[in-house]
DNA sequence: AAGTAACG
DNA sequence: CTAC
């Protein structure tokens, strides 16, 4: 860890080793962000993917990338694909590349180099339910998550699904780092609440950048 | 199963 | 919080 990694006009929190959270890296990129979120969904529009137990999920979701993540009765993986229409995922823009990589240097993880990125809009009342991020073939790179508009409580729990939970607000520019020791923290999402955000209304959109291959 | 119901 |  760098000294430049606490400068003073930026929060941080260390939630545990190998997991940061970055207040406000993303600040000066969330218009472009959000612009490019549009451009994304308008090829492999955003949708309630269902569980393996055949629920609906809450969080609507869609990828850019070599790899997206999707859920269906069949299980979770990654795909090439986008299900729907049969074409690849977008490819990641350097913006989003370079934010997650910076994010991930930041965070003491030299090297990422993410190959999937999963976006997912939360309306009021949508959540993620405590889980691991465990379907990459190697877990040797972190997982960077970049939140935009309405804030929303992170649940932070431990290596097991019994372990004790903490909650940490995530707000509008706020990026998470998690790896190594923390590759597979169980974590979630609370419902989000009814609220608005300037740019976004009353959703919430989180990026999820991962090595998957 | 990244979700929900049931419970004390 | 536990069970499925």
């Amino acid at each position: 860890m760098t000294a430049d990694l606490f400068a003073a006009d930026r929060r941080h929190v260390a939630l545990d080793p190998g997991a940061l959270l970055l207040g406000g890296f993303a600040l000066d990129e969330a218009p472009r962000i959000l612009a490019a979120i549009a451009c994304i969904a308008a090829r492999a529009p955003l949708r309630h993917l269902e569980t393996p137990g055949g629920r609906r999920m809450s969080v609507a979701m869609t990828n850019c990338g070599e790899a997206g993540w999707v859920s269906d009765r069949s299980g979770y993986r990654y795909a090439a694909h986008d299900p729907l229409s049969g074409l690849p995922w977008g490819a990641m823009s350097p913006l989003f590349r370079d934010l997650a990589v910076r994010a991930a240097l930041a965070a003491g993880f030299p090297g990422f180099a993410p190959d999937a990125c999963l976006i997912n809009r939360y309306e009021p009342g949508a959540r993620l339910t405590l889980h691991q991020d465990k379907d990459e073939a190697f877990h040797t790179a972190p997982v960077v998550s970049v939140s935009l508009g309405v804030s929303a409580t992170f649940l932070w729990g431990g290596q097991a699904r019994g372990d004790k939970v903490r909650r940490h607000v995530l707000h509008h520019g706020d990026v998470v780092v998690w790896g190594g020791p923390a590759r597979l923290t169980f974590h979630g999402i609370a419902p989000l609440p009814v609220d608005a955000h300037p740019l976004t209304g009353p959703l919430r959109y989180n990026l999820t950048f991962r090595q998957a291959r």
